[in-house]
DNA sequence: TCCATATATATGTTTTTCCATATACTAACT
DNA sequence: AGTTAGTATATGGAAAAACATATATATGGA
């Protein structure tokens, strides 16, 4: 992982928010972070193509849904950087984790990858 | 301290080997880092008063030269984050180390803060 | 005046965004 | 099974915005 890279993707407000978010609650699908974030789906899903190209997050299909979660083949440090970051300004992504929740039963019900 | 645009910061080439540099040595001053980067005075002085003006970096003169290191009011989060990074990518400014200390005697000498 | 550093302007490049459209999958109906 | 409609996600292309660099010039201290 170039640090260059990884820090060029944490330095946009949408790609840090989808990637605080994603680390906090694990995994997350397009409309998930569409409505966490308020924003279109193509610009969501754009920044999160550009993640997953870049080796910090990876994807799996359930359904219609896509759900990203965090790569694991994420250099530890760069994850480090990452718990880092939210345990230190949890705040930035209050407002979108509450916008999450508000979802309520749109949210898309996640099966385990044994019997999907 | 925004995380974005602590992150801008380091999305750049020039910038993040100058943080991790003056990181690891403590204090540098611009002709030091144009040494270490092999890159114009213009170009390098620019980039620190970026980081300056974001609270990263602080500076002080000694003489005609100016030094810079990492800002007291720098929160705990974001070094922690800086320190990750070196640890984990030190090979990153190995080369720019190396040219460092090809300065040799042409580094200039620091005195201390308090007869300066 | 000389040296180290800072800044202004202009220019070229990268990045971000938007709109439209394409693909992938599901459900319902025949 | 095949067809149609609906939902979720991805992508191509163009316009706009942000960023980095080079050259020239300015500042400030010895």
């Amino acid at each position: 992982m170039n640090p260059i890279q990884f820090y060029k993707c944490l330095a946009d407000d949408t790609r840090l928010r989808c990637l605080l978010l994603i680390q906090a609650e694990g995994e997350l699908c397009v409309c998930e972070l569409m409505a966490a974030l308020k924003e279109s789906q193509p610009k969501i899903s754009r920044h999160l193509a550009q993640l997953r190209q870049c080796g910090i997050l990876s994807d799996r299909r359930q359904g219609q849904w896509v759900f990203y979660r965090l790569a694991p083949t994420l250099p530890t440090w760069a994850l480090e950087v990452l718990q880092t970051t939210l345990a230190g300004e949890s705040t930035f992504i209050a407002k979108n984790q509450c916008q999450l929740t508000q979802m309520g039963e749109d949210r898309p019900k996640r099966t385990q990858s044994c019997c999907s």
